[in-house]
RNA sequence: CGGGGCGUGGCGCAGUCCGGUAGCGCACUUGGCUGGGGGUCAAGUGGUCGCUGGUUCAAAUCCAGUCGCCCCGACCA
């Protein structure tokens, strides 16, 4: 166990703050609920960043950026997506402060009140969908494409790092179709890609489908989602992606000419993801040393330590591994040399805190063996490889831990999903095990308040691979409509 | 908004019950010896004890108020 990080076994709530503060990740910030993201998880939030971007792009998408604030009444205009975020807006009320009169602080203006206040958006569909009035009068403008990567505000009353920040970073997909049928299959598109994303780059296995109404997003026709298992076995609903139909073009009247000459509501789907991904990656991988990063995202992929018992050493030592660090660099590789005077012990573990995937020591026994040692973080393995061999080893390394945690994380997620046929022993599993617990539902709402008030648990999601078929409802019995999957949730 | 906990050098805490010189560990600075799993010795730097008011010769400590944060719940990505 790393120095001042609380096991996960002993509080893994704890231990995943710990974890996030102690590798340098994020800190909390001055108001309630904020978070400043470090140069760490920046660079980690860059490299997811990066790689969803292009994929977004290169299924057609464009980037733009809409105003943070949006007029008051234009919450008004969609009574059933305003629901869902009216109780954490933040509001602008005013534009001044004063000096107060003793001098001694600052007050607000109440000269300064605004004729009509401003919200700080909680997600930008009013305003997008304000503009794409204008921008949209014909087939011809359409489909409309357009992601947004910016930061909203969510005034949530419980926060977490990450996982639930008063201010998050994220994208927002907010599209615009002539037909249902574009609408839909642009929703599973991207669900697809953030499939990928959380697959190939995060190593987040992560299970695909819909949810059911009462989880589905606040305006929206239909909600699907990806939901991965983290290391307590709880579920995180780690990107969404929201077909709007027609909702949000009736609320500000966006009307298109068609193809057959007649006027139509366009169709809309909106999507995204957020930095509460860090959050996954952190809970997915992480052990009790400190955070495990996939090479792919990981802001360095290789640390080495020289280690040297003065300066003459550390010359000779340098020597001999400066062609490899350029190699790596020219292959791409993130690579970097802690030269701090800090004990090698102490390096080992700040390393493995901070999740790195592959460790290079090098010392005077190697420099005259001609060899470097590579430890890997996912799993307990150090080896020595010679010099010439060790861009290529660190190469097929950095891809075995990529795909390794992955199945690591596929395995864990298979082991703690379980097929349950009565109420008693879907209770028995969520209270002891915890995990995803696959069975019959009704379809009914009160069936999923009840277990909700009951266990705590919710329906994640109804996957795609699902099958109701000779099931009966796990809570009243009857047939049941949908196979799901049921979990506690972040 | 309910329940719990906590505010004392940068961080973690002791001291508060029973008022009397503000302390410990880590970190930090300088130098030496070290260096293959959180090294060591020496010398240093750094605090209006969350804030406001009260009691007192005297308040980190007692009293009243107030602000803030963290954890657990309800709500949510």
């Amino acid at each position: 166990m790393s120095k001042g990080v609380t096991s996960q076994k002993d509080n893994y709530a704890t231990w995943y703050t710990d974890v996030i503060i102690k590798s340098g990740l994020a800190d909390y910030g001055p108001v309630k609920g904020t978070m400043v993201i470090r140069p760490y998880g920046y660079e980690l939030w860059e490299n997811i960043k990066l790689a969803l971007d292009k994929m977004l792009k290169d299924s057609g998408h464009v980037n733009a950026y809409f105003p943070l604030f949006i007029p008051k009444s234009f919450f008004a205009s969609e009574a059933k997506h305003v629901e869902g975020f009216a109780k954490e807006c933040a509001v602008v009320t005013h534009h001044r402060l004063r000096t107060t009169d003793d001098g001694q602080s600052v007050e607000v203006d109440p000269e300064s009140k605004l004729e009509e206040e401003v919200i700080v958006r909680p997600t930008s569909e009013t305003i997008i969908w304000s503009m794409y009035k204008k921008w949209i009068q014909s087939y011809r403008d359409l489909p409309l494409l357009i992601n947004q990567w910016a930061n909203v505000v969510r005034w949530e009353m419980r926060t977490r790092l990450f996982l639930r920040t008063t201010e998050f970073l994220w994208q927002e997909g907010h599209t615009a179709h002539e037909t249902d049928e574009e609408a839909e299959k642009e929703t599973l598109k991207i669900l697809e890609i953030y499939r990928n994303l959380a697959e190939d780059y995060l190593a987040m296995p992560v299970l695909t489908g819909v949810k059911s109404d009462s989880e589905k997003f606040a305006g929206a026709e239909k909600t699907y989602s990806i939901e991965a298992m983290m290391g307590d076995k709880k579920a995180l609903q780690a990107g969404t992606s929201h077909n709007l139909g027609q909702n949000f073009a009736k609320a500000f009247g966006v009307t298109f000419q068609s193809r057959e000459n007649k006027e139509d509501f366009v169709y809309a789907t909106s999507w995204g993801v957020s930095t509460r991904l860090v959050g996954g990656v952190v809970m997915v991988h992480g052990d009790d040393k400190g955070l495990v990063l996939p090479p792919k995202i990981a802001p360095i992929q290789v640390i080495v330590i020289p280690i040297a018992k003065n300066d003459e050493d550390k010359i000779i030592i340098m020597n001999q591994i400066n062609d490899i660090i350029t190699q790596c660099a020219e292959k791409g590789i993130r690579i970097k040399v802690d030269d701090s005077n800090n004990s090698p012990g102490f390096k080992f573990n700040e390393w493995e805190l901070k999740g790195v995937p592959i460790r290079l020591e090098i010392g005077l026994r190697d420099v005259s063996n001609k060899e470097v040692v590579l430890a890997r973080r996912d799993i307990v393995d150090k080896q020595s490889v010679k010099l010439n061999q060790a861009v290529k080893t660190i190469t097929n390394l950095l891809d075995e831990i990529q795909k390794n945690i992955l199945h690591k994380a596929a395995d864990f997620r298979d082991k703690n999903t379980v097929c349950v046929e009565s109420y008693k022993e879907f209770k028995n599993v969520i209270s002891n095990n915890g995990g995803f617990v696959r069975c019959g539902w009704d379809g009914t709402v009160e069936t999923e308040i009840a277990i909700k008030n009951e266990t705590k648990a919710t329906i994640r999601c109804i996957p795609f691979n699902s099958n109701p078929k000779d099931l009966k409802c796990i809570f009243s019995g009857e047939d049941a409509m949908y196979e799901v999957i049921f979990a506690k949730a972040y």
